[in-house]
DNA sequence: CGCTCATTTGAGGAACTTCAAGGTCAGTGG
DNA sequence: CCACTGACCTTGAAGTTCCTCAAATGAGCG
């Protein structure tokens, strides 16, 4: 089950849907019943949202920050021209939707989701009172930016390196594992690199060829070598 | 002279290059005191840093931020093999430096430049007492969170509408004069936009044939169609 | 099974890079 | 003042990477 971690006190999403703070003995309980309270009031959800719908349209004003708790959601723009880049993906236990006044991306499910809906407003005053939100807000949004540097990084080199990159950075985001179940599309994972799909596929191909993974079924890839995966070179 | 906005009053840095609140009549003057001094203690500086040298590494402790009050700085990293990417270039008047304890990316003077050292960790306690210092911490942030989404966009179109995109911003940055004086280096510029510095000039060289700018030397352009630089489709 | 949608593969062309050479400009020393 | 130098920018030609278009294959579902 996700986690929205305020300190050093994880406050989970427990299995009802609802943020709580885990039950603790501790010196400053009465703060931890206040805090929790507070959080549950400016919280809203969590909402389920379907694949490729939208959470926010480019241009909205940013009422709400929103928690992933299970699925994937991307935060893209779309050209007249059809062309659509996306920003990022978010997944379950991430913090996502911050931008000043006004979002100047949409952010869509790229899977099935649910997201948790926090008001913007009432988290942000909540900051100014408690410096343990204060500062899991900073943080959220300095991994934010690091994130974000890291994807342009990846953008400057040759398409089988960013593939390569993406791959091992699901791999990793998402636990390791023998197999990688990759969640979104192809497509979306192209629009993220910016590539089409085509070159996508025959990066993956090569990658195969390479013994660096295998193709299982759909998209589900069985990670032979994660090391060389995110260490690729050209 | 370059402002350090915090909230509604902004704390200018003004001729003798100390952070300073401007004198006004105000209700509470007295805190206005105190959040001069709390600044004035945290900073050090303005240092003279010149033209390529570094101001932090990739990999060193995040200590300090700051604070371009002349010149431009660059975030770059630097491969192996000699590739070098640009992820931000900082204009007077701009906080750098947003990292969880470590900084991902070396920062270096991309021309001569006058950079304020601000101490982190007593930035973010006077964050924690002072809400408008808080807010502005994180309005800082976001902000820089979506330039950085900005340069992601930019980094999936051809090279000539990024190469226009890019022109255009600094244009408006810099406050939309009639010329362009250009501070930094073409590489700099290539490596920013992951283009070479052939493709660059000749992108350069075709909006020159169709009207939009204009050589005029060294780095110096004449912007002749502003407008149309900035909303470059291919 | 037959449908649809998503992914894979191939062939040809466009965009960008690489390599190589020439030009411009500011600083330096004669 | 002028030639010399080195750093930086521009231009051309050839090569590579990636995209476009077209078609085949595979997966999921009623």
């Amino acid at each position: 089950m996700a986690n929205l971690d305020f300190g050093t006190t994880p406050l989970v999403v427990a299995n009802d849907n609802k943020i709580l703070s885990p039950v603790r003995a501790s010196a400053n309980f009465a703060d931890e019943v206040r805090l929790t309270r507070a959080l549950s009031a400016l919280q809203r959800g969590p909402v389920h949202i379907y694949r490729g719908k939208v959470i926010v349209c480019d241009g909205d004003a940013a009422n709400y920050l929103f928690f992933v708790v299970s699925g994937v959601v991307r935060s893209c723009k779309v050209y007249k021209n059809g062309d659509r880049i996306i920003g990022a993906f978010y997944l379950p236990g991430e913090l996502f939707g911050w931008t000043d006044r006004k979002h100047s991306l949409s952010l869509e499910a790229a899977t099935d989701a649910l997201v948790l809906f926090l008001k913007r407003s009432a988290l942000l005053s909540l900051a100014c009172r408690n410096s343990r939100v204060a500062s899991t807000l900073l943080s959220a949004t300095t991994n934010e930016l690091q994130r974000t540097q890291e994807h342009i990084m990846l953008m400057s080199k040759m398409a089988k390196c960013r593939v390569a990159a993406f791959l091992a950075d699901l791999w990793m985001r998402l636990g390791k594992g023998e197999y990688l179940d990759v969640p979104m599309s192809y497509q979306d994972i192209a629009d993220y690199l910016g590539l089409t799909i085509e070159t996508l596929s025959r990066s993956i191909t090569d990658m195969e060829r390479s013994g660096l993974i295998s193709r299982v079924s759909g998209r589900k890839l069985l990670v032979r070598n994660g090391f060389a995966l995110g260490h690729m070179r050209n």
